[in-house]
DNA sequence: TCTTAAATTAGAATAATTCTAATTTAATCT
DNA sequence: AGATTAAATTAGAATTATTCTAATTTAAGA
């Protein structure tokens, strides 16, 4: 009763193949969980207790491997921000987020929705890796 | 021979006696050591070390505890980034961040330094807290 | 000086994450 | 298909940053 053919899924199981990550069972189906709705946003507590509704179980210690591993090979993206945990983002995409403390939960804003103009020059000697902008809001 | 007349020192000083915390040795032992030079970032741990240079000790958790209380009256700022641990700035004015992953050290960016138009619309009901502006860097 | 709420402290507790070491498994090689 | 092996999975221990607890001390006002 799976969705075949969910493009999300696809398109990530796709990466995963071709990349050096072995397809196990459990990869499989945490990219066929978390890939589901499109654009989602989550902590590795949250992938554990989702995961486990069902009665194919997978232990916290994967669950972590498995986000660091797709993270690492781009089928994830990390978004650390304000608070204790990791988030994780399956808009891999250049973008940024609006983060809101009271219900802690993130939303995508496309990268072209923000214009950043006048950035001072980066200190000698280093090199820009990313910009990022959390928009924080509350209820 | 500590350098009385610090303006920076003084400055913090005076928000700490206006504020209903109590002054007590080890605040304002903190205040000077972490005000002498102007503009710094630190986590407790940098201060705990910096801190027990001296004779004069103070435990983990009253630096936990001091540094928190700044925070919330505003004689110092916290930064929650990428990584771990928790940031502390001397400077409390709105303003950004370049972070550097190969040092982990913090410098600040001016608030007018950085021009950001085209922000999206708030989510419904959610009301704008703060926008920050991390731009990551490396050696 | 007396009082008392707030501050300090050592050490225990917590929470998110990573590590360890044993077992299992996917993919490759006959 | 069966054997081989490096990679993956796992439970549980370890780690790290931070907060909590509960006992003691102290600042500041009466």
């Amino acid at each position: 009763m799976t969705m075949k053919n969910n493009p999300h899924i696809n398109k990530a199981l796709d990466v995963l193949k071709k990349s050096p990550l072995k397809l196990t069972t459990q990869r499989t189906r945490l990219i066929e969980i978390l890939f589901k709705n499109g654009d989602q946003h989550f902590t590795a507590e949250d992938v554990y207790k989702e995961v486990n509704k069902y009665r194919y179980k997978i232990s916290l210690a994967t669950i972590y491997n498995c986000l660091n591993q797709f993270t690492k090979h781009e089928i994830l993206k990390s978004v650390r921000l304000s608070g204790d945990k990791v988030y994780f983002d399956t808009n891999t995409e250049r973008h940024h987020h609006f983060f809101c403390k009271s219900t802690e939960k993130l939303s995508d804003i496309k990268s072209s929705d923000v214009k950043i103009s006048n950035l001072p020059k980066i200190p000698r000697g280093k090199k820009l890796e990313s910009v990022e902008v959390v928009v924080n809001i509350t209820d």
